[in-house]
DNA sequence: AGCATCTATGAAAAGATGTTCATATCTATA
DNA sequence: TATAGATATGAACATCTTTTCATAGATGCT
């Protein structure tokens, strides 16, 4: 992916080599397809408040956004199933919470290019 | 916005104390906005070419792209009417590149939460 | 077993985005 | 001003996403 900070500000007046894309397709596919993820505001607000604390169950994530039971249901099955986020079941509840590596580090690991 | 580094792994035991996103509805959907302009693999790879140089046309993006005239420029529309990139005529050229505060960047306001 | 609570699912409707094609605009130059 | 090259635009279409609604499944309790 690579989102990196600085940039090659010169470019060479005798040659211009030619220019190419730094990621492979498939990179860029799986960074505009988990980047596509967060950019919903109410995952957004997700990931805001999974970070806030540890866990969080379906209902107290909905008390939270204040948003329809089954809309949350499908935002967060979205998320999970792209490794964004990670369940565990406890009794009725179901508890969601951010990975090591999460959003957080997807930040981060856009701009260190590593993971992508 | 608010994707923070660190993470409150404590609920109090006593009082669970209400959870409430941090980051006001206007700019949970700026972040959003922008994220989703970021999150097409097109679109990521013209920032990827733009943080190799200084500026390019149009003709240099789409000779690295490879993609149709008309395509590319709805993109980069699209783009530039985001602010994620600047535009300048030179004659019949017209050249894009990154704002100072940019993509590059527009991850780091994520995280500092300052820009959004 | 029956009921209540919590969560997930599927299909349909609504909305937004991406792509293509044809055509328009801008600029430089003959 | 006619023409060629560079870029933008708009409409039509295809595709994907988001939301809603109704319903289903899982769990615990009586």
């Amino acid at each position: 992916m690579f989102i990196s900070i600085q940039k090659n500000t010169s470019i060479g007046v005798i040659k211009m080599s030619t220019l190419k894309v730094r990621v492979d397709k498939k990179k860029l596919e799986r960074a505009a397809y988990l980047l596509k993820c967060v950019a919903h505001p109410v995952r957004i607000s997700i990931i805001d408040l999974l970070e806030q604390t540890d866990r969080l169950s379906v209902s107290q994530l909905q008390e939270a956004l204040e948003i329809e039971q089954s809309l949350l249901s499908h935002h967060l099955t979205n998320m999970r199933d792209k490794g964004i986020l990670l369940t565990q079941r406890e009794g009725k509840n179901v508890y969601y919470s951010l990975p090591d590596l999460t959003i957080t580090n997807i930040i981060e690991c856009i701009n260190s290019s590593k993971t992508f």
